[in-house]
DNA sequence: TCCAAACGGTTGGATGTCCTAGTATATTCA
DNA sequence: TGAATATACTAGGACATCCAACCGTTTGGA
């Protein structure tokens, strides 16, 4: 985040698509491209949050899912399920977090192909001290007002049941 | 995006934050997570259209840039302020594109310190094929009503405007 | 005129995404 | 009962992100 350019370049695009004939697809592009900017900028402030915890998002969200089931523990499919990612993507947070002595893999008892990921006691500390953190430094003050964070929840939920993520209805 | 969820796994959070006494940040909680997802979705379609170009969204995204400029060539590092990406990323970006022969490099005409990334006439005709393509299978279609287009617009503007993307008022 | 500071771009590295393909295990159906 | 199919997870790889550090060039001020 260096200097403010003097433009919003969104806006520009959009003028863009406009001054090209393509007006009639020019907002959505604006919208998605927005969605794409406002993701990156909360990605960044999360992780500057996270880095003192030795974290990134992707091993937070792993963590914090563990840490509101009941038992600290899922099979690594359900996790990848949860959490909207490919499995290998769990792979490779698994990877991380055993290494950093925060999880720890064990066989499944009665499914042999299942492999379980469960927080350790410090994972569990960690994953308690870094949500308290993000809650404070991220979103608490999200940069939204809150209309607009309601806005965002219908919007977007509206989207991604639409998109196949889930079936519940509003 | 494999079978639906029964139910909206960010709602669920939501209700695990208000469960654990975070009832004031569960919201912006929400929709953060929503918008990480939202992205996640939007950019699997983005790339899904690319892809039989050989493209990737962020080679797409310099492409695009280019196309827009009187000349189809930029510095790189107005390049990475108009992105919004690091140079690094830009670096990244104009090497896949040079070795695929969309662009080229060429030294500044006065500045020792700048290379200027310029389209070629392959990489113009890419830009605009890819672009049709976008326009046609996502951005018509982008799964947002026209309201939700436009509140998308005003909501994320405001967001980056206020985290110091750029100055202009609206 | 010279030097310190700043700029532009790169390199090496860490990280996490998903794809393809593989292996081990479980399930289903003939 | 056995074979085909499906599931769970991993390995290797491509890709793109940004960080830290470096080198070459430009700028500005003493």
């Amino acid at each position: 985040m260096g200097t403010p350019l003097s433009r919003d370049p969104i806006a520009e695009a959009r003028r863009n698509w406009e001054d090209h004939g393509w007006s009639d697809v020019a907002a959505p592009m604006a919208a998605i491209t927005a969605i794409m900017r406002t993701q990156q900028i909360l990605l960044a402030r999360i992780e500057s949050v996270l880095k003192p915890f030795g974290l990134t998002f992707a091993r937070y969200e792993l963590l914090a899912l563990l840490s509101f089931t009941r038992k600290g523990a899922l099979p690594m499919n359900k996790a990848s399920a949860l959490l909207q990612v490919h499995p290998t993507s769990v792979t490779n947070a698994v990877d991380r977090l055993e290494r950093a002595g925060l999880v720890a893999r064990s066989p499944h008892p009665t499914d042999g192909r299942t492999t379980l990921v469960g927080l350790t006691a410090e994972g569990h500390t960690v994953a308690q001290r870094s949500t308290s953190a993000l809650n404070s430094q991220v979103f608490s003050e999200p940069g939204f007002p809150p209309g607009d964070v309601d806005a965002l929840i219908r919007i977007l939920g509206d989207f991604r049941r639409s998109a196949g993520d889930f079936e519940e209805m509003p």
